[in-house]
RNA sequence: GGCGGUGUAGCUCAGUUGGUUAGAGCAUACGGCUCAUACCCGUAGUGUCCGGGGUUCGAAACCCUGCACCGCCA
């Protein structure tokens, strides 16, 4: 079973592109795996507790319910016009979320993994965190400068440090738990320098999940975040669901919150004697002219007005603009290095790869054999050409292999040489201007390598790349891409649709 | 402030354990093609490998140091 997830959203603002980037690449693997074959369940949600929460709803003069309701529905939304197929939504104010975290709270405690403590520290209440002594600067806080005060708080430590030798052997018998590397590295070497107990509860915050025995103190959002992962698919009430699927193959994350998901989360998990998720894909992120997107920064992309404008550049239905985000996120995201987003980018993006080099192939080769009066695939007439499989065969590996190795921009860059080799193809064959003999030939071996392509674009691109195959007379709902990425599956005579219009225009 | 990451062509990036003339795509220039969405194919040029020291026969890579940007600090 192919269990994989994406972080829970926190709704203090609605999905931007860095929340799309995440899901997108969630939804393309679990996409790729369901199409090889797997059982997968694909989990999203949101993230709907704290403070933060709290005051948005009271300055929009709506509880924090009515306020979480309506953004996870718009998360939903969006998600739903991207073309993200999930097979699981998890709010945490959900019941079946509350109740598997106060049974965990409850059961960490009784272990003695929780403890009852006192926490005390300088409290800033702009950052609404605490800091050390040693961390003020000149008695005020570091990053704000401000006045800070001593502060004590009744509340539940979590024995973070118990779990620091067995994090550290864990994460020493599997080298590809993090990835890529350099995060592993990164988090290792926090772990290396020693964990403290981590304080799990606030007394001062009402918008959370109750302890239960003492319930003036809320679970701290981040342990009742993570547990999303459990209560989602059947902790402690469908074991049988559970079983199947626990524990996840790949939890999709962004570099900021990979201490909560490779130091904390495995601890937690441990304390529970679960097993540990076999891999954290760990994604940068997408900068704006050099800094990050941010709402207070004011330059935050909404992924539905990107689809919206280049629908209005092209005429495209927005499902294929949708397409074209999810293509363009994962062809120039930021995969293991921040990069930088602008809308040029995009469009150049559309126009170089999907209109120029993709759409434009499929719409030379229709429009030959429109011209030609073929209707069907042609007959190679027992001539394969062997170095027309070997190069194609060859890129088909390597896509493959780059899922195997959690690289589904790598995965793309092998299409895109495929896609370069068809074209150089037609241009060195020349079928305009062939003996029908040769003519044929070429044309099927072109067909044959639009029918690949369009296969392999199908975790990426699943609503273009479903009319390309229709018109190829595929039925959608007998592919498996394990059988049919391989080369000469095409059957001579089968009908091609031909009177397909440009499925990527030139924007003007 | 502490810890970590990044810095390579105009742009986006790749560069395995140090080892010839440092690579790809886009953009640019030239040539070809004319089936195609002014598209496609081919060829070509370009680099203080962030700066400064050091180790070495040899450094983009290793060490020290400075600068810039980014993330985290529970």
């Amino acid at each position: 079973m192919f269990y994989i997830t994406t972080p829970i959203y926190y709704v203090n603002a609605r999905p931007h592109l860095g929340t799309t980037y995440t899901t997108v690449i969630a939804d393309v693997m679990s996409r790729y795996h369901r199409l090889m074959g797997e059982d997968t369940f694909f989990l999203t949600g949101t993230d709907e507790h704290g403070i933060n929460i709290q005051r948005v709803a009271e300055n929009k003069n709506i509880t924090p319910q009515q306020h979480c309701d309506e953004l996870a529905s718009a998360f939903q939304e969006t998600w739903k016009k991207l073309h993200i197929q999930y097979d699981g939504f998890i709010r945490t104010s959900e019941n079946r979320h509350i109740e598997v975290v106060q049974q965990v709270f409850d059961y960490l405690f009784k272990k003695g993994v929780l403890y009852k403590g006192v926490y005390n520290g300088w409290y800033c209440p702009r950052c609404e965190s605490y800091y050390n002594l040693e961390e003020l600067e000149e008695d005020n806080c570091p990053i704000h400068k401000s006045k800070v005060d001593y502060l004590e708080e009744e509340t539940y430590f979590f024995s973070w440090s118990n779990y620091q030798e067995k994090l550290l052997e864990y994460y020493a018998d599997r080298p590809h738990f993090v990835v890529p590397e350099n995060r592993y590295r990164e988090i290792i070497s926090f772990v290396e320098r020693g964990l403290k107990d981590i304080s799990v509860s606030r007394t001062s915050v009402s918008w959370g999940i109750p302890v239960v025995s003492t319930p003036e103190h809320t679970v701290y959002v981040w342990l009742d975040a993570l547990l999303n992962y459990l209560s989602a698919v059947g902790f402690n009430s469908d074991g049988n669901l559970f079983s199947t699927l626990w524990p996840p193959k790949v939890q999709v994350i962004g570099k900021d919150i990979l201490r909560q998901h490779a130091a904390f989360w495995p601890a937690v998990l441990m304390a529970l004697e679960l097993p540990l998720p076999d891999h954290l894909m760990v994604h940068e992120f997408f900068l704006v002219t050099g800094s990050k997107m941010s709402k207070s920064g004011g330059n935050v992309f909404d992924p539905l007005v990107l689809i919206d404008e280049l629908s209005k550049l092209t005429g495209v239905d927005p499902k294929i603009s949708a397409d074209a985000l999810r293509y363009f996120l994962i062809k120039d995201g930021p995969e293991k290095n921040d990069s930088d987003f602008s809308f040029d980018s995009f469009i150049n993006r559309f126009k170089v790869d999907l209109a120029n080099d993709w759409g434009n192939l499929i719409n030379r080769t229709f429009g030959l054999m429109l011209r030609l009066g073929l209707t069907r695939v042609p007959n190679p007439d027992g001539l394969y050409d062997s170095e027309f499989k070997t190069e194609v065969q060859k890129y088909i590996k390597l896509y493959h292999q780059s899922f195997a190795q959690l690289s589904p921009k790598e995965a793309l860059n092998q299409i895109s040489i495929t896609l370069k080799f068809l074209n150089s193809y037609i241009d060195t064959h020349r079928p305009w201007s062939a003996e029908v003999k040769e003519r044929d030939n070429c044309l099927y071996h072109i067909l044959e390598g639009i029918r690949i392509v369009s296969l392999l674009m199908l975790p990426f691109m699943p609503v273009s790349s479903e009319i390309i195959l229709r018109s190829l007379s595929y039925h959608m709902d007998t592919i498996d891409l394990k059988t049919e990425t391989s080369v000469y599956k095409i059957i001579p005579d089968t009908p091609i649709f031909l009177n397909l219009p440009p499925i990527f225009p030139r924007p003007k």
